[in-house]
DNA sequence: CGGTATCCTATAGGATACTG
DNA sequence: CAGTATCCTATAGGATACCG
């Protein structure tokens, strides 16, 4: 039998769902703020457009992540508020910024590491 | 003091590290079966390009997530290991498998009701 | 073998203006 | 208020060929 998928990375559909590049920032700011309206979002989730808003949010209500709730009056007024299964993120969260604490330094120490290497390597090679 | 920073995501940093397109697929093959060679690798990855894994490789070895070792032979041997640093990464992608499990089904239902509710919508306005 | 180089396209996202 | 509509650009990434 042939294994096509047996190396496939597993979490690439959740990273595909969860880590587009504006939805952790809209998700965080629901989750820590509680009911929201469109232009509070927009101004708490920085520098985000309305258009890319509305498409991020659309999204993240599809998927089940966010309930939005109309209210038609004059004006009319929208809500956004993490849904359920939403919340079920937190926890996956919270382990990704335990992660970032303990081991983004590294990161940083090895870019300078990797950088400067590079940059002594050139000299070294200009002669 | 104003407080700008208040309102923004904290994992968005790691997101960005991270969740790359194509960097949890490497790091899932060099977890999961240890030192291998750059065809080696892009055999494993599904139908990634050379340039683009070399790109992503570059990007890990200077994130200190990958080591890259070159064997100067005949012809010669380059080799790709996950790292110290980059191994602190399983227990996260583990978590992410899990809420996978647990909770992917779960959007994907919200997927199809968001649509089938939609595509009402659009029938009752036709009428 | 382990990459580069070159060209190309598709998509995400920004800027700006407008509307029910 | 809560979005649309339109236009635009920049970047990621694919296809293909070539190189030390």
């Amino acid at each position: 039998m042939a294994e096509p998928k047996e190396s496939a990375c597993p979490i690439n559909p959740v990273v595909d769902l969860l880590f587009s590049r504006w939805t952790t920032p809209i998700v965080w700011v629901l989750e820590h703020h509680g009911r929201l309206r469109f232009n509070e979002l927009q101004r708490l989730v920085p520098s985000i457009t309305p258009k890319v808003l509305t498409q991020r949010l659309r999204q993240l209500e599809r998927d089940g992540l966010v309930t939005r709730t109309y209210h038609a009056e004059i004006p009319p007024r929208v809500e956004y508020e993490i849904s359920e299964l939403g919340r079920t993120l937190v926890p996956v969260f919270r382990t990704l910024a335990a992660w970032s604490d303990a081991h983004l330094p590294q990161v940083t120490a090895a870019r300078q590491g990797y950088d400067t290497a590079r940059e002594e390597e050139a000299a070294w090679a200009q002669g």
